[in-house]
DNA sequence: GTAAAAATTTAGGCTCGACTAAATTATCCA
DNA sequence: TGGATAATTTAGTCGAGCCTAAATTTTTAC
């Protein structure tokens, strides 16, 4: 029986690959809430495990096996289709959902699983643009180009945002940054200065660490620009 | 923060002091399934805790103090409320929603808690004809009067089920026992001997221990009874 | 009223997952 | 390239919640 703090682990490990390409001690650390000492003693023992959940050599970092990639897709799957389901079924907001998913998604068997994918017909994304791993644990890539990177002039639709901070959430709520927006970059003030976009009749000014946390699809040139 | 492992505790001495009138060590350790040292043990962990959420005495039982029924009721309240969600917005059979709820009770939040409630309409009943408590801790009495103490020419309305055997659950639905079904005592054969009754066109004899774990309300005397 | 049986509690121990403090190893930088 | 700094691991503890075996208390039955 897999406890939910390994399944938490698995899924840490999981995510900080995702986004750093390397999982280190102090990292899981940070990411679980959790001391660096805590951090090595689970590893070792998730290397012990049979079978084995991790391959792990003293001060070189993480990496799943097989099995613990599957368990780790596995709570990723749950975690996805529940802040989806919450989102959809329950009219939560979407800077609501990761709290309550992180613990459903430990407890609730394969029938509630089945019964809310089912419900929403299977989908394909979280609230977030987050890929949802499918049953038998393959995942479709999430998507990777940051706003931070688009250039003056570009239009572009919101496909995904980091989903780890609720007020970084609702802020973009606020400006009408959802999943699917379609924005138009207007202009980059230099020296890393802020982005200027549009939003429907909107605009406004994005630091990098927001224009860093929204990635996005370049739209074919459209011919468009209804500035008030 | 109150465990899961205490919120089950005082939410299994809330219901065996309902069942039985009296709490002992034994009758936890089974509900429980757990050894009755342990009971002891975490028994005396709730008589010591701050508030005290039991009153306990050496070898005289335990009962919940005004904190513990509120914990206990908070965590009724969830999981009954869950199972009424489950069957209703999920399409589970009335077998399969104890268990489910059994985990989930502990981990959903206020909001979870709330939005469902709402959206069953506040119901007052679960699916085995519980009644739900209501958050500022009030709670109906349960339907008490037992099908087998049903008198023969009386038609009764089905109002609760016991529902901790998912199996006795199933064999129910196939009798046609759902809740509020209405039946006719047919004849009760000697020697505690089964109970004959007549759901809509079909007979059936229920022994005793089906009959005990059914409850019901007398109707007004109605003119009705097609034999086939 | 007492002895056997049943129920309960005590004593001691285990696993899990966290912690702090101290030791060790890796990295960086002058 | 060595020494400071940062990262990581080791060592030792702790509480929660369970267990078994043994002791004790209560209940039952003669
Ligand atoms: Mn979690
Ligand atoms: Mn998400
Ligand atoms: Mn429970
Ligand atoms: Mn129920």
């Amino acid at each position: 029986m897999i406890s939910h703090a390994v399944e938490d682990y698995l899924k840490a490990i999981y995510e900080i690959d995702e986004d750093f390409g390397e999982v280190t001690t102090s990292l899981l650390a940070v990411h679980l809430g959790v001391a660096p000492a805590s951090v090595t003693g689970m590893v070792q023992k998730l290397a012990r495990a049979k079978p084995r959940l991790v391959n792990y050599e003293r001060h070189r970092g993480v990496t799943l096996t097989p099995a613990g990639r599957k368990v780790a897709l596995e709570v990723i799957r749950h975690h996805r289709l529940i802040e989806l389901y919450l989102a959809q079924a329950l009219g939560y907001e979407w800077d609501r959902v990761d709290a309550e998913a992180e613990k459903l998604e430990h407890v609730i068997s394969e029938e509630f699983e089945d019964k809310i994918a089912a419900l929403l017909g299977h989908p394909v994304l979280d609230p977030h643009g987050d890929p949802i791993p499918t049953k038998d644990g393959t995942v479709a890539e999430p998507s990777r180009q940051a706003l931070s990177s688009a250039q003056p002039g570009q239009t572009v639709r919101v496909t995904r945002v980091r989903d780890d901070d609720p007020a970084f959430l609702r802020y973009l709520a606020e400006l009408g940054v959802t999943l699917n927006a379609v924005l138009v970059v207007a202009d980059r003030a230099p020296f890393e200065g802020p982005l200027h976009i549009v939003i429907g009749e909107r605009a406004h000014a994005l630091g990098q660490s927001v224009t860093d946390r929204i990635f996005v699809e370049i739209e074919p040139a459209a011919a468009q620009g209804g500035a008030a």
